[in-house]
DNA sequence: ACGACATACAACCAAACGGTTGTATGTTGT
DNA sequence: ACAACATACAACCGTTTGGTTGTATGTCGT
């Protein structure tokens, strides 16, 4: 039911953590590629890509925009960005500030971040 | 064999991806803990927990040591810092200012051309 | 209308994952 | 010496993951 923050960190790490999708979020942080572009790159089938593409998405680093009989994707910068954010929380529990471990989903107003745009909450989802 | 990034990378990522491994980290960054002090605070088995660390070992978000029959846990926040820059350089694609990171994405010149800012944007990096 | 293209999705499979229990080995305190 | 503790690790098990092929549906160009 509670779509709570560790679901989504849960989501969000296993989402990186193959070098394919990795690969495929470069790709379309970079600008928009159809799910065919996408999977000509890869030395794997059309269905292996559409579900790295699919997990990508559900996991909100893509978005996909229909353009005719394609399928746009482009990177979500922002959730890139809430899973730094994630990471600087345990640096910050590092350093001994424990500020508030239920404050990691949003929310956090003192980011000591170079370039930090006024963006602080990810795109809610349901899982 | 030297592990490539990418080998790293997804160690690190997968061993992020568990909220009971995040969960250790966070733990085991604010201070030194025994495996089986670790082990206390979860509802599975000690063996469970153990596998947990070593994941997170394997990966080097966290390092051991022997202190008499204990193995005292503590958190590699430099691994940390690391999983940092990789997603910091997946937002430096995003701005479109890929340095070399072109090489490592196969030098393909193809379908790079949708969103290319000419803007010289001096903003500082680190790695 | 039709064929080629783009996507979606189901079914299947081997391997990896996250958990368990059991056993072995070393360490500490009495 | 020995019992309790701390750790390591193997074997096992159900579920998930990452891949495959096959099929269905929609879209574009001619």
């Amino acid at each position: 039911m509670s779509q709570t923050s560790e679901d989504r960190a849960d989501a969000l790490f296993h989402a990186l953590s193959d070098r394919t999708r990795r690969d495929i979020l470069r790709r379309v942080l970079a600008g928009e590629h159809s799910v065919s572009a996408l999977a000509a790159k890869y030395d794997m089938s059309f269905a292996a890509v559409q579900k790295h593409v699919a997990v990508l998405e559900k996991a909100g680093l893509l978005t996909k925009r229909r353009s005719g009989r394609e399928q746009l994707a482009s990177g979500d910068v922002d959730a890139v960005r809430s899973v730094t954010s994630m990471l600087d929380e345990l640096e910050a529990v590092w350093r001994g500030r424990i500020d508030r471990i239920d404050a990691l989903l949003g929310a956090d107003p003192d980011t000591t971040s170079p370039t930090a745009p006024p963006s602080p909450t990810p795109t809610p989802k349901e899982k």
